[in-house]
DNA sequence: AGACATTTGTACGTATGTATT
DNA sequence: AAATACATACGTACAAATGTC
């Protein structure tokens, strides 16, 4: 019997490919932001939901969420959370 | 008895601070390269012995090396090492 | 005010992979 | 082949900021 959480997402993740886990964890929620199923100023899941749903360590979602905060895509605010940036253009 | 290394360097680092101790490694070594104990295009010493000077993880270490690195105070080059980056002016 | 839960920040440890010498 | 050294990623613990009651 296969048990997993009803938001799995640890098979987009290849262990063995060139390309860092944290990158990869940051592309697909870029991924979702880009597809709109992130919203802008809304939450992200917390770190360790990610870290749960991604099938990956707390400190390699930081390391995703940095990546995307060094491209301007989601704000991240100590004790609150992670934001989706607003799109240029708008205020907020 | 008292027994700690030749290089200890463990008394310049306050873990009680707000300062963070990778912050705190990093200004130390700044102010060695500052006052010329640290010499351009010279190697500084590896991870794991800034680790055992100072006292703390080698990740913290790591951090700290990447903050001198961010303000191009020295270059690190996978495999061989970090390096006090040449001044302003000079080639190398 | 004070206590509590939630969430990010920092720091520690450890293991494994990759590059250089 | 071996030693050295950086890169990545796992885990754990506690501190700090935030919000709620």
């Amino acid at each position: 019997m296969i048990i997993m959480s009803l938001d799995d997402r640890s098979d987009r993740i290849r262990h063995d490919s060139s390309v860092p886990v944290a990158t990869q964890v940051a592309r697909d929620i870029e991924k979702d932001i880009g597809a709109g199923r992130l919203v802008p100023d809304t939450r992200l899941p917390n770190e360790l939901e990610l870290a749960q749903q991604y099938g990956v360590a707390r400190m390699t979602v930081r390391r995703a969420v940095a990546q995307l905060r060094d491209k301007g895509l989601v704000v991240t605010v100590h004790g609150r959370g992670s934001f989706v940036a607003p799109r240029d253009g708008e205020t907020g």
